[in-house]
DNA sequence: GCTCTCTCTGGAGACGGG
DNA sequence: TCCCGTCC
DNA sequence: ACTTCCAGAGAGAG
């Protein structure tokens, strides 16, 4: 997924496009994210290491169902709306023909991975039906259907696009119904979405910096319209067509900044020395991301509500097996955030003094290790950020 | 020297008790 | 603060 | 999608 070197070429050449934020840049922003790639992580990655364990080593209710999608995003969107956050989720609709190719191709890896488990279960061979697991696994409508429910009880909005989520997340930021698309694809700006973030997923400080990535910057930095960015993406190549051997960022840029166009392009090109690959439809690649089939902005509808905290302790805790207790605070952190998110909001409508009652210091129980936020603006940077940093 | 390709490396969910 | 067992 | 995938860094070929 993606297109190949892009990150890169905009680190060279449109550096000011990237803006590593902090937290409270994102503080009441509407982000929207890919449901389907969220699930697929949690699903490969939310696991018990098997040794004896018994194939499917996810976390599983008492019938043996699935619940490790579940359990991750609850946690992280708790997590993202516990820092101010406001994700929407966006759902994958019917993929575009042109991605048939590079379904049936997935498709016949995951049969392989199949046919090879089941004859490792007949062997009674734990270990290797542990190893192809992972490789057989598919977001399936059920989990789709849970992970909604879900999201719903927490009350966070959901969309279904008819097509990608990824070009419909694109689409709900170009047109300002969000922020930003939070997702890794760089194709999120071929498909026209305003600001990509980045490494979203922000687990306190120990992982990377989050990361926002202006389209308007890009296509200034780099020179070109968005017509000809989206050339230069589908000639670094991309999910939808083959690239041309030999041509790499640089030359792909070269060649966009010289010709202005892939037709121009390829009628300029040495085709012995750089060979068109025959499933090069850029005309049809082009159009898609122009424009993919997506809901416009307008028939979109965001709210976020307050939890269903009874609705969430019947799914996930009677239904699921979930602990009531860590239920019960991911419930109360929802609360807090949206009382404050909503507080906030109220403040800077009516110009409200500094002063609030909402100062505790503890975000979390016990654990005074985050700043606490006082309503001043003491300069208050987390300065012990990069503490262990061995290598 | 420039550019592409190959190879190697590291990291890949989130929580929380100790 | 980090490590690593556990989450279901 | 962990018996993989990707990004970044460095070496080497054309």
């Amino acid at each position: 997924m993606g297109i190949h070197g892009l990150q890169k070429l905009i680190n060279d050449h449109a550096p000011g496009a990237i803006t590593e934020t902090e937290m409270k840049n994102l503080f009441n922003r509407k982000i929207a994210i890919d449901a389907t790639m969220s699930l697929y992580q949690f699903l490969i990655a939310v696991r018990i290491g098997g040794e004896g364990q018994p194939a499917a080593a996810n976390l599983t209710d008492e019938s043996g169902e699935t619940t490790s999608h579940l359990q991750g995003l609850f946690h992280r969107t708790i997590r993202m709306i516990n820092n101010g956050v406001k994700p929407c989720y966006v759902f994958d609709g019917k993929p575009p023909d042109l991605k048939a190719e590079e379904l049936a191709k997935r498709a016949a890896k995951r049969e392989e991975a199949e046919k090879n488990g089941k004859e490792a279960t007949e062997a009674g061979d734990t270990e290797t039906i542990a190893k192809f697991a992972k490789r057989t696994v598919k977001v399936t409508r059920k989990h789709t259907e849970e992970a909604k429910r879900l999201l719903t009880l927490m009350g966070v909005p959901v969309v279904d696009s008819p097509t990608e989520a990824e070009a419909q997340c694109a689409r709900m930021a170009k047109e300002g119904l969000v922020y930003g698309a939070g997702s890794e694809d760089m194709d999120s700006l071929t498909f026209g979405a305003s600001v990509l973030i980045r490494h979203l997923t922000f687990s306190e400080a120990r992982k990377m910096p989050i990361k926002e990535i202006n389209l308007s910057v890009v296509l200034e930095q780099l020179g070109l319209d968005m017509n000809q960015f989206t050339d230069m993406c589908i000639l670094l190549g991309c999910d939808y067509a083959d690239s041309i051997k030999g041509i790499g960022p640089v030359r792909a840029f070269d060649l966009i900044k010289k010709h202005g166009s892939l037709e121009e392009i390829i009628k300029n090109l040495d085709s012995t020395k750089y060979p068109i690959p025959e499933s090069f439809d850029y005309v049809r690649v082009r159009q898609l991301f122009k424009e993919p089939d997506t809901l416009p902005a307008s028939q979109i509808d965001l709210k976020w509500k307050d939890p269903d905290e009874e609705g969430l302790i019947e799914f996930l805790v009677k239904e699921k097996g979930f602990a009531e207790d860590r239920v019960k605070s991911g419930i109360e952190k929802l609360k807090k955030s949206r009382g404050t998110s909503v507080q906030n909001r109220l403040d800077s409508y009516f110009g409200a003094p500094v002063k609030r009652k909402l100062e505790e210091p503890k975000k979390e129980k016990g654990k005074g290790a985050k700043k606490a936020k006082t309503g001043g603006k003491a300069a208050a940077s987390p300065v012990k950020k990069g503490a262990g940093k061995k290598k």
